[in-house]
DNA sequence: CTGAAAGCGCTTACAG
DNA sequence: CTGAAAGCGCTTACAG
């Protein structure tokens, strides 16, 4: 059990300074050829590695960066993580994950936790209980600390700070668009409830189409559920006591939910109902019959995310930082696949 | 953009000496009752938080834990994260997450670059290509530094640490067993190539019931995939050349994919062949049909790993270290659905 | 009760 | 060319 070994026991060794043992490993021109050689050559025999503590402790920064999300096993959220990695990595960075579990008080803990000096930046999607309570607070904080942010996905026009996202509104709109250019005239929506910022703007998009093509709302077409567990029969109400044929989910969980649903009671997917989804991940992919789907790339969005917060750690170096904050939006498209006709 | 505040500003602040302020803020009885109230108030004023690191540096302990592994986007990989971080959290661990990517040169570079210092332990999962060349040095190192690691799912016998498994054999002898009962006598297995562990070891266990059945193992119904990409047309050939009534998968990807390739075949689940699959993912649980599986459950992996790496760390304090590995076995179990009859 | 000093492991401006 | 000193932000044994 050799542990690690640190300049201090170097310089003992070969009976020199520990400035010296470090300029040697960092070939400064100031030491003799002689010493640098002799010095590097046993750092690399006992295999020195600088301990990164106390790099960061000089340097002021870790070389680290945290993204904190509502929930891992969201698909969506895990390629969104694959895509910070990558970039962060190439980089020479490490990411840290927290995960919020859709509460406010975590997602508090943690930012304070790693506001102190832990990590260099944060990368956060909001959770649904923040949202509700419109409290960003410790969001503020840590950017007046002067530690950067970059929200994406659910993000808040609340706060002033570099963003990616998708054209939420834009997507669903067109979505029900396709829905409407196939012929379909009742076209029911399942989606979150408001105070999810994404969902609010996919409803906004579906009505618009609606009106757009001056088919009316229908409210009994609209379910807004709240909770991700037993909502089953509200799916199930809707197609029974509603005549529609398609429907617009704003994920994947509530597309194959409504599959199912439907092929319960007697109507085929898509024979009788075309269902189009949101946020291509595997159920949609491996569902039978597949979903049709609006794609929202998360490796994509995550390594840009990643890209702006470093280029923002790394310019902060040279420059005053200018202030001026960005919103990157990431291209969605519509994969069609057997839901739909 | 007030930047966080330091003791040695409180210090001089309320010109008191730094060793004042730090006693006062953590409650130390050698100071006078007046002198601590008033630094506390001036800390709590300004929202004074001790720097992570340099607490890191002093201590020597960073309270962070790194888990490693293959795939980020592999459901089961996601779910063990959730439990890693979980008891991590609980605990006052953060959870730093690497990918390997399934490469070898990944893994070796992830864990140097964080053994010096950055973490206090590893949770990994072996990648593809490392389980291949039998290659360990780096884990074996990190050890040998005295830097705890547990290993999880895909483990090796090859080196000696903490382990947290699922008994696999056992698991796909259960499976087979069931589809056996069922009185099948065709029973094909989808599984990896051998140099996955966990592969191999499903490999024997349903190679164990067939025979402790009687049944002869047919070399023609075992498909070994090594891609996990092209490979549906192995599945298909499988299907359309034997005449299988049963199919055991080593994965639910293989497990739907056998579904899709059956029902293009012409033939259906579970009516024709009946599937099994494994890790209780979400893709076996919205399938149609929905797959019986053995579950396998990630957050209890995760959980228990992060126990035996925390319980390590905090007991490297006290006494030395017994070096006494324990092997934890997670309890699987069989989830019947629809893809079976 | 308060503070100077040493130390965690490193880097670097400055002397010699 | 080499090394002592200061410093990153903290804690704590030791003096006074």
């Amino acid at each position: 059990m050799r542990k690690k070994i640190t300049l201090k026991q170097i310089a003992r060794e070969l009976d020199v300074s520990i400035s010296t043992v470090s300029k040697s490993l960092r070939n400064s021109l100031e030491i003799s050829e002689d010493t640098r050689q002799k010095v590097q050559a046993f750092a690399k025999f006992y295999n020195y590695k600088p301990n990164n503590i106390a790099l960061s402790l000089k340097n002021k920064k870790t070389k680290t960066i945290c993204i904190i999300i509502p929930e891992i096993i969201h698909h969506f959220f895990a390629t969104v993580i694959s895509g910070v990695e990558n970039v962060a990595n190439e980089n020479g960075y490490n990411v840290l994950v927290c995960l919020s579990d859709e509460s406010f008080d975590k997602e508090v803990i943690n930012m304070e936790m790693l506001a102190n000096g832990s990590i260099d930046g944060f990368i956060i999607s909001l959770s649904k209980e923040t949202q509700q309570k419109k409290d960003f607070h410790h969001i503020v904080e840590v950017i007046n600390q002067g530690m950067p942010v970059v929200m994406f996905d659910r993000v808040t026009n609340d706060i002033l700070c570099d963003k990616v996202i998708i054209d939420d509104s834009l997507a669903a709109f067109n979505a029900t668009q396709f829905l409407i250019d196939k012929g379909f005239k009742k076209i029911a929506l399942l989606t979150t409830v408001d105070y999810v910022s994404v969902g609010k703007l996919r409803t906004e998009g579906y009505v618009k189409a609606l009106l757009n093509n001056e088919l009316q709302v229908d409210e009994d077409l609209i379910v807004k559920i709240e909770d991700t567990e037993n909502f089953e029969h509200n799916i199930a109400k809707l197609i029974q006591n509603n005549d529609v044929d398609a429907i617009f989910a704003v994920n994947e969980l509530f597309a194959v939910t409504a599959i199912k649903e439907a092929y319960k009671l007697g109507k085929k997917v898509p024979d009788d109902i075309s269902i189009i989804g949101f946020t291509d991940g595997i159920i949609s992919k491996y569902s039978s019959p597949s979903i049709t789907t609006v794609s929202q790339n998360g490796i994509k969005m995550g390594a840009k995310a990643a890209k702006m917060l470093i280029e923002r750690l790394e310019s902060e170096e040279e420059e005053q930082q200018d202030e001026q904050y960005s919103t990157e939006v990431i291209e969605t498209e519509l994969v069609e696949r057997e839901s739909t006709i």
